[in-house]
DNA sequence: ACCTGAACACCGTTCAAGT
DNA sequence: ACCTGAACACCGTTCAAGT
């Protein structure tokens, strides 16, 4: 890579940063490339999506949080881990519709972000079998089920400062809905 | 009203409803007033902000939805009552971006979508008590819990078609843990 | 190789000019 | 009273022209 090539590159990533955790997922790249001090071409020459952009700032966390996953199979308490390491997932609020750039991975295949985030849910799938297998979560529940159900927390986060500081309860909400179901829906009734 | 405005307010609510159906919450207000032929500043003249554009458009559907949760407050078993408004409540899904549409009501007092959605808020509220006084959901749940946990799920719907496939099931997991628990943290463990 | 920025086709919003 | 559509300031994306 050519020198300036680098030196716009580090540039561009440098204030997607700033403008993206201000504006969010829909940030304008425009606004991108002004504070970058770049023409429009340059950004768009490294970094040929938006999704792309995005990718790279997501990168590293998770790959960090696939780590933490592994780390966390060897653990004790299998739904312990789950819970813990879910909490964590949830609190990294880069900035607002990560969540849906999250699920949108989901069915773009081809995409940088889907491979990016591929590790970590095979990760966090172990971490979920182990709990299975100990019987502490539902037998029915998928991977998919718990990443969808983590993201919709994190969405519903964005939504208002209120339901921020509600976060760690209605993922205990969930989580609790996740878990092995001691008592049937007939003994639901008045209790 | 004179009769040139009463069809074109007509005319825009039939081409945004199509439009909107089709392109989601954000849809272009352009491609509302082209396909209703109407001038733009006819479009602003009816509907100052594409808030009250959608909520002209979602009107009815919520009193429909107070009108079931009042009739369902005297059903004999409080908690299938909640459910079965819950799932009615997710079944109806107009267009992309409701989910957020709806969240975004909680903080803004003053939109025409706040006003539309309060009384249903209201009506569900009351269903959520009475299965908190039958002792079939924890006390601690409130409303916005409530709230946001059924539109976290409609929005988890909206992400991909597989994933609305599965909203039933995800409805399922989000009350069983609004639902009362009977096992603690200790017992879960090692089953 | 890489960068620039104008060009193009869009968009939301406003408002002078019409009837 | 109501409607029109051009005008304005944006946007994402592309690409000819430069170094």
């Amino acid at each position: 890579m050519r020198s300036d090539a680098e030196r716009n590159y580090a540039r561009i990533l440098s204030a997607a940063k700033t403008i993206v955790a201000k504006q969010g997922a829909q940030a304008s790249l425009r606004d991108v490339a002004r504070r970058a001090e770049v023409g429009m071409g340059t950004l768009y020459r490294h970094f040929p999506t938006r999704e792309a952009l995005l990718e790279t700032l997501l990168r590293d966390r998770f790959e960090a949080l696939a780590a933490k996953a592994a780390a966390l199979e060897s653990a004790r308490d299998p739904f312990a881990a789950l819970a813990e390491w879910l909490r964590e997932f949830l609190s990294w609020t880069p900035f607002r519709g990560l969540a849906s750039a999250l699920m949108a991975t989901l069915s773009d295949q081809e995409s940088a972000l889907h491979a990016s985030c591929h590790a970590m849910r095979q990760a966090v799938g172990r971490l979920l079998a182990r709990a299975q297998e100990s019987g502490q979560v539902r037998p029915e529940v998928d991977s998919l089920d718990l990443f969808a159900l983590v993201n919709a927390v994190g969405w519903v986060s964005e939504q208002a400062p209120d339901l921020a500081a509600r976060q760690e309860r209605l993922l205990g909400f969930v989580l609790d809905g996740l878990a092995s179901q001691q008592d049937d829906a007939d003994s639901r009734e008045c209790r």
